[in-house]
DNA sequence: ATCTCATCGCAATGAACTTTGCGTTACGCC
DNA sequence: GGCGTAACGCAAAGTTCATTGCGATGAGAT
């Protein structure tokens, strides 16, 4: 009764109380409404706060998506260690296939599709992919010191060729996944790595990605 | 003199004219100002159309550009026949990855990544980006009939592994793709097409890919 | 050649997205 | 605990993008 609010200004939150907010109402609304729907007034009114803030701090849509994207995904896709390389890179390729196919691991590959609208921002992906893919050359590396793996394989080029093989299911085939890719993937690349390149020491062909 | 342009009215093209006249003007749009910097505005001025006949015709910019890429990317990567497997895919993927990183190409990889926009549309640039790389199988097929290449291995995985790994340079490494991929990955994948999955006949693990 | 209809040019309208000035206040620094 | 500053809420204004009704006309059919 008299319900005569005051219409009073609201609290203020800001600094790092306001990012975090804003970045798990973010990742809310992803996975709620989907990438696609998803704009500056949405998650200013899932985290409460004002929409001229977000224009304030992160400028653009797709700079807020990334931030909270990259910072809420980081401890996903662990490096297994079963001290077998086989196994290893079975469980690493279907744990990205499965975290790909989660509404946040999709929107993170579809959403950090390198676009040149920020020259800054298209780097930061390639450099938090690389990072990330990369970090699975730890499990050739063990291999290489087991003699499981020859020394001349290139252990990013594996790698890569895994996680691409998986991005690229999420990014242009657009299909589920089967789940027994990643054990038909790693038993067609084995046998190359335990020879090495073409079957022998092959001079040439530099490190791992001349990561620029 | 009396330059007094009655301000008449321009002649409409329409049908199968404008379409090409549109076509066209995207793909000189794309080349010239970026992916990123295209709309219907800058289309229709380029192709001397009006703005409202692209909103009609193809709704969304996305829909135009796919259908301008698509259509005009036809002959691209074509498919080797060298008789030597190894040389045949090393030519396919170096080949892919030039036309990867031409400017309507980059265009192209990075445009068709599936959106949930339309669903149509994204099962299109599945199916799209499934034949384009299977066709590529026959490299495998022919290698097969010259026993170069066993009989269970899944063409289908070879070429979407190295096209996964072409395209995950594009879309998320946003680096130039080293000369010496093409060669490397085809070295790395050698050996397991020789013996076929875990060395041995080994039943399971279905055709190439569930294609749905 | 004429008719018919879908397509197109054009402009006005409306919706969504960005920017910006000003008053207020939380937060860090003494 | 008191101060100064930068960050925030708010609303208005600006800009771009997308839709739609209407008259006109090209293109195929008769």
């Amino acid at each position: 009764m008299a319900g005569q609010k005051p219409e009073q200004r609201r609290v203020a939150v800001r600094g790092a109380k306001l990012r975090a907010l804003v970045l798990d109402a973010a990742i809310r609304r992803i996975t709620e409404a989907g990438i696609d729907h998803v704009g500056f007034a949405d998650i200013a009114a899932e985290a409460g706060v004002h929409e001229s803030s977000l224009y304030r701090r992160w400028r653009t849509v797709p700079r807020l998506i990334v931030d909270a994207l990259t910072e809420r995904t980081a401890g996903e896709v662990p490096i297994p260690d079963t001290g077998s390389v086989r196994k290893d890179l079975e469980l690493f390729t279907a744990d990205l296939a499965r975290f790909a196919q989660t509404p946040v691991g999709t929107a993170l590959i579809r959403f950090t599709v390198v676009t040149d609208d920020d020259p800054d921002i298209a780097q930061a992906r390639g450099q938090f992919w690389r990072q990330r893919l990369m970090a699975a050359t730890e499990i050739l590396e063990r291999g290489k010191r087991r003699a499981e793996v020859a020394e001349d394989v290139d252990s990013g080029l594996v790698v890569l060729t895994l996680g691409g093989l998986v991005h690229l299911h999420i990014t242009h085939l657009g299909t589920t996944i089967p789940d027994t890719l990643a054990e038909r993937v790693v038993a067609l690349l084995m046998p190359g790595l335990a020879e090495g390149p073409s079957g022998r020491t092959h001079t040439g062909a530099r490190s791992a990605e001349d990561g620029r």
